[in-house]
DNA sequence: ATAAAATATGAACATATGAACATAAAAACA
DNA sequence: TGTTTTTATGTTCATATGTTCATATTTTAT
């Protein structure tokens, strides 16, 4: 392995900055089970609608899901299969160990 | 999967936080690589000794390195199979893809 | 056209965070 | 004991972050 540079550690450091928040975990969690709308979405995290709508935005920013409208609603799922793998991990390490 | 509760949510997203920094990150880059002491790892990473024991009382309190004194350096290491494994996905998330 | 529904955005506020500097503590050695 | 080396801790400061509230935008229905 070895150091790894500025750059790899700015942009590793930014991936986990983005799993940092519980409320984001939980939002994470749902979109898990499959693609979701915003209000559903927030009811199920217990979150505002306006603060689930903050929260996404970051997750997309960051590219970890990916948005599409139907109708009204938007619709979010996540972006990225690494996510899914990282997410998991963490929660092993947390649950169990 | 489902949404996971409040307090595994806090849980993990501390494991996240406590990796979100980019000198965390590149200590424990180095530290992948085994056991090494406060100066040299501080030299490593380019920061300073006083910065590196800051950072490194964070990897403590969350668990996430151990440290052994040897005469009057004090030695740390990775604690954590879990951490190894979460931090190269995540860099292989970043290097490729 | 107007109203209602769903989501997004902006501003303001409180809290958290990392960096830098100074000081303390522990161990080795004269 | 006193001094030096190595690491840890405390404090201060500037900046970043998450939430709430108010407002804007987009789509559907009347």
């Amino acid at each position: 392995m070895a150091l790894i540079d500025e750059g790899d550690a700015v942009r590793l450091a930014n991936i986990f900055k983005t799993l940092s928040d519980p409320s984001r975990i939980r939002l994470i969690s749902v979109l898990l089970d499959g693609e979701i709308n915003v209000g559903s979405l927030a009811e199920l995290v217990g979150i505002s609608e306006s603060a689930a709508s903050h929260q996404l935005r970051t997750l997309r920013q960051m590219r970890l899901v990916s948005s599409r409208r139907q109708g009204r609603q938007i619709f979010y799922k996540l972006n990225d299969a690494h996510v899914a793998d990282i997410f998991q991990r963490g929660l092993d390490h947390v649950r169990h160990d």
